[in-house]
DNA sequence: AGGTATTCACATGAAACTATTCTCTGAGTTAGG
DNA sequence: TAACTCAGAGAATAGTTTCATGTGAATACCTGT
């Protein structure tokens, strides 16, 4: 009987009409064959990286701009073009594209240059050898090999942050000792006045050239969505005026197209599981609640178990709108601890933690003075009520609370 | 009343410590010749 | 004697703890009118 239902289901399934073409044109990281208004960008960087054709160094270039502007995409672009016309005419060019926000890869100076290695055939172990050794390796391999390589390090900031800037300025210096190679760099951050706190001689041979993206406005995002939407849906399938929504939402946010690229892609899946021939308006709407949900239940599913009774304490202790302070929750925290038998940490540690749930979006804490009355954060619930509740069902039972719990 | 000085309750920083994972090295051990 | 094993020294890294210092404004305390 109930076999029976699910046959139906999947003979039903396969009937209808997918409303996808492609859908992987819709992910981040699809590369499309031309970049919409992007023009001047490119050519600006093909401008500057041009001379390794012939077999001199570029300037170093750092591009900056906001989140979703097609920095990445851009730079990718260009020098997928640069390396295959240098193939064409053998010329010695590699391009390396390194991100330096994934935990694990490259968000250490040691890191860093292992992943180069590993570029170039040669396994370096996670840990145990020193820095400066790694350093010999890459610099005979370099040298070795002898071809100019352009390094792209896209997010430097997350590197520059936990690394500090003397990596960058090895890097630049290395150059001078190498005689037959030579290191470009192309650093991309998403933060703008990111250099100011850089060392000054890491400054300015960082940054012998600069490109900046501006934000996309609604128009062009129209037009990307619209471009990319014709490759990756059925023809016939988005409601009137679905894309010119789509890219309101996005242009409202600093122009983020890779938002908006989301959003469609959601919108879409969801018009999909829902079994509607056409994706409408109303999709984009609950698409927008989906996936700020998804990001932020995973966000605390993810959590360490400190993290997430800290995050408990804050929301039971969050009853309202009026924020809590630290102390509070901090005793609360505590409580959980001897709870749940977790092992209490310092004040001082649950501060930070406090302050990088701030920065997730979970919570917003603002610190405050009350005069006499002591300096502390004001904490409050960064999301709305649905949610909440959601996220404490999954801290209770992450915790093991269910049975004593308010 | 007006002006300082205190004081609270943490924030913020820096350094040191702990634990884990991993390599390298050299001493001791083993097995085969 | 060569190959193998294994403990110990070092490294890198993440996550904390310890110690030290900073801080903004509501109060307490003076001062002179």
């Amino acid at each position: 009987m109930k076999e029976k239902g699910l046959v139906d289901f999947f003979e039903n399934y396969l009937q209808k009409q997918p409303l996808f073409k492609d859908k992987l044109i819709l992910q981040s990281n699809y590369t499309p064959e031309n970049i919409a208004h992007r023009d001047e960008q490119i050519q600006l960087l093909a401008n500057i990286l041009a001379p390794v054709l012939r077999g001199e160094k570029p300037s170093n270039v750092f591009i900056y701009g906001k989140t979703g502007t097609g920095k990445t995409l851009t730079a990718r672009y260009t020098t997928n073009q640069l390396s295959s016309i240098a193939k064409q005419k053998d010329r010695p060019l590699k391009v390396i594209y390194l991100n330096c926000k994934l935990k694990k890869l490259a968000d250490t100076e040691y890191r860093l240059i292992a992943q180069l290695l590993r570029e170039y055939g040669r396994d370096i172990p996670p840990t145990g050898l020193p820095t400066d050794e790694v350093y010999q390796i890459f610099f005979t391999i370099i040298e070795k090999e002898k071809h100019n390589l352009i390094l792209i390090l896209d997010e430097v900031d997350q590197l520059i942050g936990k690394a500090g800037d003397e990596l960058l300025y090895n890097l630049t210096r290395i150059n001078s000792e190498l005689k037959n190679a030579q290191i470009t760099i192309i650093g991309i951050s998403n933060d703008l006045v990111f250099t100011d706190t850089l060392d000054p001689r890491v400054k300015s041979s960082l940054s012998e050239e600069e490109i900046v993206f501006p934000p996309y406005n609604a128009i062009h995002i129209q037009n990307i969505l619209s471009q990319r939407a014709q490759l990756a849906f059925r023809p016939g399938t988005l409601e009137e005026g679905l894309i010119e929504k789509c890219a309101g939402f996005a242009a409202r946010e600093h122009g983020d197209a890779r938002r908006a690229l989301e959003l469609l892609r959601v919108a879409g899946e969801l018009a999909e599981r829902e079994g509607e021939a056409k994706v409408a308006i109303a999709h984009l709407d609950k698409a927008e609640d989906k996936i700020e949900r998804d990001r932020v239940v995973d966000l605390v599913a993810n959590q360490p178990k400190q993290y997430q009774a800290t995050l408990l304490a804050i929301l039971n202790s969050c009853q309202g709108t009026k924020g809590v302070i630290t102390g509070e929750i901090y005793s609360l925290y505590e409580k959980y601890c001897t709870e749940t038998g977790l092992r209490p940490l310092t004040q001082r540690r649950i501060s930070d933690v406090i302050a990088e749930l701030d920065m997730l979006g979970i919570i917003n804490a603002k610190v405050i003075s009350k005069g006499r009355y002591g300096r502390t954060r004001e904490i409050t619930v960064g999301v709305n009520d649905a949610i909440l509740q959601k996220i404490k069902n999954i801290l209770l039972e992450e915790l093991g609370l269910w049975n004593n719990s308010s």
